[in-house]
DNA sequence: TTGTATGCGTTATCAT
DNA sequence: ATGATAACGCATACAA
């Protein structure tokens, strides 16, 4: 069913159907005609075509958003905020999962480039790689460059918008918390070296152990994948190979779930024989036994936040949006005495 | 950039243009010509308009997906599925998330009737409910009426091609296991009344404890939400007030969760006081203490079978395909001397 | 093999 | 207030 078949069966013009039916701005059209289309598009169970008038009034009503992988909660959680101020701003998310593989990013900017979306978020961390970034950089600057916005989450080196989280100011807090408990001797699951939430997670973190004067000792920084497995397998590492340490940070939860199965696989008690801390917070992870000391980053809130940025009016250079962490202690980290 | 721009770039015609662009079909366009097109686009930076692309071709190229919530580990890993399976179809995913409210399902498929949407999957159980059930089955009528297909994860039960989880059967499977195992008294938190995969995982628990001659007791089946805080909400009730037993099945892995945490709050050891069991197998949970028995449900694959069917030439009638769980026995289920 | 011309469904401009 | 008509950017049937 087209509008003109619907027009015709109400007996008007194109013109005063689209009127009726899209009831624009400057709504002129005489009540018993725009029933009388109403009437005849519920009938002919008329459905407006959305590429047709994208085409027409030159703009969309989608919104990209490209994620490492939509399976990890850390981005799901994202997507869900992401979602929510989609739906208020009607409209509609076209979602992009790269699997973790960088080269696909830029692949999905051109797609929706194509596709003409009104803007894209792109979450999950940057990684120091010149030519990823560089290439990311370029295939962003098109579609800006054809009318579309863009936020990014994470980084804020690729002169866009961007919400930052406050990765290193956190794991700072963190480590002061942590301090505060009694720990003297600290270990990190530090993630991949090129991974920079990774790594200004750590940062944050020995820096503030400098600081503190109690900074990890030598080899008890051990760097993995990002990912559960990563934990599991930095875990193993350190407690085969490196230094006695009274509690580790792994730079995300889910990492963190996997220092603490590679614990119980050896035999190591959490917390009693080392405690383990996290970041991010994650929903699904509440529950786990011991209890996960971590930072709470509003992950709904930072993808309502990035959809915002992404859809407010462009300003002239770049913004940031800072998001803090909370602290939160939990059994894995008991106050030593 | 328009193609228009591209040819006249390139001293070409439109059409010419077209074909050495698309390069579809019968490819007929001279090599030298070729080049001159692609050059030009690529000096011009030419973007082809996916949206007028639709118009002229008479079809799209994204496939929408509808969720209960995206957030939840279940359907972020068959989003995760949909995801894989679309991209080697060259379709773009179409999110939506309906944050468990019914009334927004068919909402969403209008949506993306009028965006031409080559097909919808929509994952999650249907409820017990004919008036949103009718809604939502003369909407996706339409939707198939303007062209597009669609697949079901769940219940068959909206006369559209469905992957079935055997939640009955399996359930059956866990039941006869535990029973194996020398668990005698069972209690179930069995999700809401009219929730079709919560009925059908209690239903074919029940069953094959029935058979077995091991019923549970008067007051054992408790019913709540199908999320974590239903779960400790419900075990809360059963340990509360409810009859003794040794074992309670949680008809989802979030749910067990929730219930193992309630245990906990109470002071009930898991598995020496109760043990537990849940459905689904999700990956971020496999770490729990004590790790969990379940059924684990290929998630991705379901993602991935809903596509290929949703995206398979339409049958004349209905299809099913039936997707097997597998009982994994874990230690919140020990066997019981 | 290449070019011309038409149509896709809608909005917006311009008369009326 | 309403209607005729020209875009929008592209694919394709048809003609050359």
């Amino acid at each position: 069913m087209t509008l003109s078949q619907v027009a015709r069966e109400a007996g008007v013009s194109l013109a005063t159907a689209s009127r009726a039916i899209n009831g624009s701005a400057n709504r002129t059209v005489r009540p018993d005609l725009r029933d009388r289309v109403l009437e005849a598009a519920e009938r002919l169970r008329y459905s407006p075509d959305a590429n047709a008038q994208a085409m027409a009034r030159g703009r969309t009503t989608s919104l990209g958003l490209i994620v490492h992988d939509i399976a990890d909660p850390y981005f799901s959680s994202i997507a869900a905020g992401v979602g929510l101020a989609a739906e208020r701003a009607d409209l509609a998310v076209t979602l992009a999962s790269t699997q973790h593989d960088p080269s696909r990013e830029p692949r999905f900017v051109e797609l929706l480039t194509r596709q003409r979306a009104r803007a894209i978020i792109v979450a999950g961390g940057r990684r120091d790689d010149d030519e990823a970034n560089g290439r990311m950089r370029e295939a962003l600057e098109d579609f800006r460059h054809s009318g579309g916005t863009v936020a990014l989450i994470g980084q804020p080196l690729l002169d866009v918008d961007t919400v930052v989280i406050s990765n290193r100011s956190s794991s700072a807090d963190l480590a002061r918390a942590l301090h505060e408990h009694g720990y003297r001797r600290f270990g990190v699951l530090a993630g991949p070296t090129d991974h920079l939430t990774a790594c200004d997670r750590l940062a944050g973190f020995t820096e503030a152990l400098d600081e503190l004067g109690t900074p990890p000792p030598e080899g008890a920084v051990v760097h993995s994948a990002f990912t559960r497995d990563g934990g599991y397998e930095a875990m193993s590492t350190l407690l085969r190979q490196g230094p006695p340490v009274e509690l580790v940070f792994a730079v995300n939860d889910v990492m963190a779930v996997g220092a603490i199965a590679a614990a119980r696989d050896r035999g190591t008690a959490v917390p009693q024989d080392v405690a383990v801390a996290g970041f991010d917070d994650i929903v699904t992870l509440r529950d786990i036994t011991p209890a996960l000391t971590t930072v709470r980053v509003p992950l709904i809130e930072v993808g309502i936040a990035a959809t915002e940025l992404a859809l407010a009016a462009p300003g002239d250079e770049p913004r940031l949006v800072h998001v803090g962490g909370t602290v939160v202690l939990r059994e894995s980290t008991p106050p030593r005495g």
